[in-house]
DNA sequence: CACGTTTTTCACAAAATCTTGAAATTTCAG
DNA sequence: CTGAAATTTCAAGATTTTGTGAAAAACGTG
């Protein structure tokens, strides 16, 4: 395989793995583009290089910044905007999982936490039963959410620091 | 709120996490109505639950039978299948974890691998940066992969075990 | 500040995904 | 076995999501 069909295979699978973790096809694949270009590229670039529409284009990109993974480039003496996406993964990944958990799991925490007093006889077995596993899952999410915030923040904590060290 | 609200708000909101983590809503709502239900149900009973068709039920709750989320429960004297699903979160959330990581981490690696050996000179800078950069990504899928297995395995393990009670 | 260039927006189109419902198949009690 | 009940399948339709492209807005150079 040569570096060309590589690249292509490379943006094809980042774009299938981004749309099953529901992320919009195009802009896993523009991020995978810029992840492996050798230098910024601007939205034409972007454009050819993956044969979509410029409005397209400019929408995915913004989105990506929008999640810290794409930074906006000025190149001097050039009036075009180019970008360049951040290519320390261990970023890349706490990025996302920072947005993930702000879009995703807080709001569930707060639906949990308004599910677990409700009006009714607590006794009342049923109650009792879905008050049960709403609390289950509270405490699940809980937990992730400790994690989750441990891990975006590692870089305050040694030990987990230590502990990423080894997976970096 | 009372219990029926309550129920209610959280089919959707479990409905609405699903779908952004590529998850089917439906399929997700499937789930949630199962996971408070009182005692088994059929699939009349997700069908009136949900306003959904036949056709869509059944295929919901079969894929739910897949990912080990659900299941089948047979009562005595009746003809029709009830279904239940997993009451237990660290359970619901591994299995998650083991269906995902083999439907999507493991293919990625496949790939990753393939891609780290081309043909062309190795000395290229072109060639050097994209297998650096795809380097870097597959020893992070190398890693993430490796823990959620041990995690997967958590009862065979004592110290990751000991660690997860304190989550559960 | 005027004007060409670049970026953004957004109504509409296209594509992907999900749902329906009825027919085909399977199941199982009698 | 038989036949009614239950389950599964799947083509067609509905819905949701994504993409396009041209117009409008913003930009910035001279």
């Amino acid at each position: 395989m040569n570096l060309t069909e590589a690249k292509q295979q490379f943006v094809q699978s980042w774009g299938v793995l981004g749309s099953q973790w529901g992320i919009n096809r195009t802009m896993a694949q523009v991020h995978a583009l810029l992840l492996i270009a050798e230098k910024p590229m601007s939205t034409d670039d972007v454009m050819e290089g993956l044969n979509i529409s410029r409005g397209n284009a400019n929408m995915n990109i913004r989105e990506l910044m929008d999640w810290g993974l794409v930074d906006k480039v000025i190149i001097s003496g050039d009036r075009k905007e180019y970008f360049s996406a951040d290519k320390d993964i261990w970023r890349v990944a706490t990025r996302i999982m920072a947005q993930r958990k702000k879009r995703e799991l807080d709001p569930m925490l707060k639906v949990l936490n308004q599910l677990t007093d409700l009006e009714g006889d607590k006794k009342d077995p049923d109650i009792k039963a879905f008050t049960e596993v709403i609390g289950g899952i509270r405490k699940f999410a809980g937990h992730a959410e400790k994690t989750l915030d441990t891990i975006i923040r590692a870089e305050e904590n040694w030990f987990l620091n230590s502990f990423i060290k080894i997976l970096k």
